[in-house]
DNA sequence: TGGAGGCATGTTATCGATAACATAGAGACA
DNA sequence: TGTCTCTATGTTATCGATAACATGCCTCCA
């Protein structure tokens, strides 16, 4: 039965009017080396003349293959995981997937309503940023048989497959060429660590680094409410300088800290890094630029991304590659520290 | 018929073990007050001890409604648009909607190829940035019927509804301040105007309010394949003091570009504002810390995101509001100019 | 007391694509 | 020439939820 021009095409009107059956025109466009030229030619005419679009909802039905990957955040704004974010959709995008993006601050339980209400739709995969989640989430997931990476981190007991890096070393390497520069008393500075696991685990890289070489740790908290931002940075710095004259070089938890404690330091006219030092996290764009530039950890953010999403194509195609990837990190040292 | 423990309950799973009708258990979760509360507690048992999710791919073919919306942007790294982005992910998450994301750089192109595939799993509602959309597009969104809203910019001919504001009055308005302060010889850098359509505009009030006061448009073109970064706004600084030394103020199409010039600036040893001002567009967060601090114009960015989705959520609760929304700008006058 | 109206729940058909199975016809080869 | 294989295409049933319509029962008031 014919329908009014009014409601949009179904694959059945397509077929009709290439005189075929609709699982041909299904089979034209899912695997085009199935059907003759001939017939492939008339149904793409008849697609293009019916403006038809197919009904993902009603495939992802029947196939139980939604063609969509979830992947859930703790924030894009200013902020590296917005790389990440972008090198998913790079990779997703050549394969014919798509995002669903959720982003969750950094609340485990926000990320597992997030994932409670993904599942619904039931994803071909799902992408996680960090490893620390609720108990109930794993379970789920699990229960869900859906593959999961997760990224930003590594762990011995991963939920499935997993692509990031140790910020524990990173850190601990990075305290240890301040130690080889010759500072004595380096104290770090991050938000708490169970606000912000990341954070949280390059504090104690650094705490490991100083106790190998005796020392006591030196740790200023950011204020939770302000977050990872330049301003929290630049008031940590005063509370340094206020608080701890001794201290000679501080390592920041992330850039946007130490560019804040660098523009602090403008302010007050103190020399870095000649009375203090100043190191932070992430190589932001910004790092390379500032005056004096930023000695700092590069994460590959982007790389991140696509690997992770390369790592889930790969299970989804059949491929079975690795399911753990370390994608390292490396310590650039500039003119701040 | 019961089914291996193994795959994922169903809806009909859930009212067999809770003695109703799938209809009910339909009711109870997208509209409880049509159950009585004795029946609605049996359910909620049986979705638990199950971990029932249900298939909204089922739903929404049979229901016309997916509760996805998309949204597209040029990119997301290091941009006011993450912002946005979350905006909207934050305001449609409060109604029940989830959020599928492109990316399609600064090509028209990509993002019909992108609309395209969206369009497949039938959104309720489709977000894009700006106002520059390739025909075939516009055509198609058209015959689809989804609601649409185009932000961060103004035009007198909407797909559909639109929040944004007007670069080419901001750029201007921000253009005669710095006249106002005095200075002479205004020149303005940015990207190739059919590049990035926003810088585009923006160039154009720039020359609109040198010209009513007289004055030749000075323009520097960023080039096009570093793009608004830090980096090229140092060249461009640099290109800017080698070949023009009568200009006495630089109005970037973006804070980062103005960034990278306080930074050359501070290279070699300039005065900022005195030897040479510094005007940005977006008052990202650097803009107020950077000393000297940045003069710039202020973009809500997460309220346009925020605007735009409460559009969309509006339109699809049948409550018909406004179509268009200025979300205006702010200029910001600090150190720098 | 009876019927109108409203609430809670049920029955049936359906959304649109695709997996699984079926079949027709062409060519290959003994 | 018969049968075997392979390719191109078709038929049927189905994925899981929900719209539309149906029904039973309770309450209320004339």
């Amino acid at each position: 039965m014919p329908r009014k021009s009014s409601v949009p095409a179904r694959m059945a009107d397509v077929a009709a009017r290439a005189g075929v059956s609709a699982i041909t025109v299904s089979r034209a466009l899912r695997t085009p080396d199935k059907v003759s030229p001939a017939v492939r030619a008339r149904i793409d005419t008849a697609i293009r003349s019916l403006g038809y679009v197919p009904n993902l909802a009603a495939g992802t039905l029947k196939s139980q293959r939604s063609r969509i990957v979830a992947a859930i955040v703790p924030t894009l704004a200013n902020s590296i995981f917005a790389e990440t974010v972008e090198g998913m959709t790079e990779i997703l995008r050549q394969h014919g997937y798509q995002l669903l993006l959720g982003n969750a601050g950094y609340s485990p339980e926000t990320e597992e309503a997030l994932v409670a209400a993904f599942l619904g739709r039931q994803p071909d995969g799902l992408i996680l940023a960090g490893v620390q989640h609720t108990k109930r989430l794993r379970t789920q997931l699990r229960a869900a048989r859906v593959p999961v990476v997760e990224t930003w981190e590594l762990t011995d007991a991963p939920i499935d497959m997993i692509v990031g890096f140790s910020n524990f070393e990173a850190a601990r390497r990075m305290t240890l060429a301040l130690i080889e520069r010759g500072y004595r008393r380096i104290a770090f500075a991050g938000v708490a660590p169970d606000a912000e696991p990341r954070s949280g685990r390059r504090q104690a890289g650094y705490c490991d680094a100083v106790a190998k070489h005796g020392r006591d740790p030196v740790i200023f908290t950011v204020a939770e409410e302000s977050g990872l931002t330049i301003r929290s940075g630049a008031n940590t710095m005063a509370r340094v300088l206020g608080e701890r004259a001794d201290v000679d070089a501080v390592f920041f938890a992330n850039d946007f800290l130490a560019l804040g404690a660098l523009m602090e330091c403008a302010r007050r006219g103190i020399a870095v890094p000649d009375k203090v030092a100043v190191a932070g996290f992430g190589d932001f764009e910004v790092a390379q630029e500032v005056i004096p530039a930023l000695t700092t950890v590069r994460i590959p953010g982007r790389d991140i991304g696509r690997r992770a999403a390369s790592l889930l194509v790969d299970r989804l195609l059949g491929r079975n590659g690795e399911n753990a990837v370390d994608m390292g990190f490396e310590i650039v040292l500039r003119d701040s520290a």
